[in-house]
DNA sequence: GAGTGGTCTAGACCACCGT
DNA sequence: CGGTGGTCTAGACCACTCC
């Protein structure tokens, strides 16, 4: 039995002309249809359009000129960047690579002060650490490490955390939504080297980050440190619109 | 005299609520008043309201619950991260430091294949080549190498390219819009270490990146290298809305 | 069931681009 | 000047939350 909820018309019209964009074969620098004209064809109001192209032009699949029309962008598109993706999974999947991941280590402790602040954990919650590698067809390529308050847990605070973390939260009424990450250099100590299958001295890329649910309640913690070249790191800036 | 555009509607309410958010005090998790009574409060419709909570929720300022209401998050905000800013110098400045830069050299040279297919360069066309080091409060944290073709300075193409090059191709009609980075770790070699007055062997971000303009055409290459503890580089990541 | 945000419409008028 | 996207409205109805 199906449950599946009709897709928006903002969706419907997205995933038309992204259809036309990549199977239509658009070339970079090819107009659009003016607005009017794909309110007819999609059968929708105006507005329905512009909020569809909006999200095309976010993406970058788009650009529009004032008084012009809007064009096919030569923007080469990143199907998982940093920014839009929480998912290492997709990432690792994105480079043709078989993600799978192993728990070195799991136990509860006393928060630190830093923790307790960034979590707003109340005095003597504990929180849970997990050790983890994700892996990228058998090979290491993020060694992590996860907190999260025992009291957000609730059924599960007592399992083996073996399965996604974000998948667990979600299960728990904490879908991660958003999440702020600190990108540093470092280079591999000896447990890193060892845990990563790399030599000494590599350069990786540390993550330090707190992730929050949709109601904006911080959930977890993580420092994480990735191996550069299993998989790229892609991050689409734009210029600010708030200033 | 003054050329001042009347801010939009949008644009008004959205100060209106950081106002009350920053200045009103609304706590985090303070609920906000609802769309109808913004509404009438502002003197707006609902649509005009709906766009600038829409801005808030995506700069993570507010999250909203189907139903229930739009709340206050205890998100910290991050000035200017690294997706929605491309100046450096706003965050060098963000960070209590004072921005500055020295041009090392500069040169017009052939592409590189790769750089002639990035940048869509026609045959022979040539582009010039800044090497910098950006400073905060007199310390070296950056050293960049930017490519340019040739074609798209006008009249600054055999200019000396000593101030902002963002500023440079505004100026030429190429305003950059967007940019795709690609984030690597790296250490100092002796040249970078002795041009970022730190030892060899330093951990440094790489970023490798290409900017494009508001056409969606791209205009410039970037390769920088980053000292670690200078400024911070945060990234406010999503779960994709795409999928 | 009352209250909230989510979706969508039809239409108006404005601002900018290009010929 | 005609054509395009940019802004804004007033109102309708739906979907979800919470009492």
């Amino acid at each position: 039995m199906s449950t599946q909820k009709r897709p928006s018309l903002v969706v419907q019209v997205r995933e038309g002309l992204l259809n036309d964009l990549v199977a239509g074969g658009l070339e970079p620098g090819a107009k659009l249809p003016n607005e009017n004209e794909l309110a007819e064809r999609f059968a929708v109001s105006r507005a329905t359009v512009r909020e569809a192209v909006m999200s095309l032009l976010e993406a970058g699949y788009v650009a529009r000129r004032h008084g012009s029309g809007t064009y096919v962008t030569s923007v080469p598109r990143t199907r998982h960047p940093l920014e839009t993706t929480l998912s290492y999974t997709a990432m690792i999947r994105d480079a043709g690579l078989k993600p799978s991941e192993t728990v070195l280590g799991q136990a509860a402790r006393e928060p630190t002060e830093q923790e307790r602040s960034l979590l707003d954990l109340t005095a003597g919650e504990q929180l849970v650490e997990v050790e983890r590698v994700r892996l990228a067809s058998r090979r290491p390529v993020i060694y992590s490490l996860d907190r999260i308050p025992v009291g957000l847990l609730g059924p599960f605070s007592d399992h083996a955390l073996d399965s996604s973390l974000y998948g667990i939260l979600d299960r728990v009424g904490h879908r991660v939504a958003r999440a702020s990450a600190r990108l540093t250099p470092a280079v591999a100590n000896a447990r890193l080297a060892r845990l990563l299958a790399i030599k000494r001295g590599t350069p990786l890329l540390h993550v330090d980050q707190v992730d929050y649910d949709e109601r904006g309640r911080s959930v977890m913690l993580s420092r994480e440190w990735h191996v550069a070249d299993a998989f790229e790191l892609i991050v689409n800036r734009r210029a600010s619109s708030l200033e």
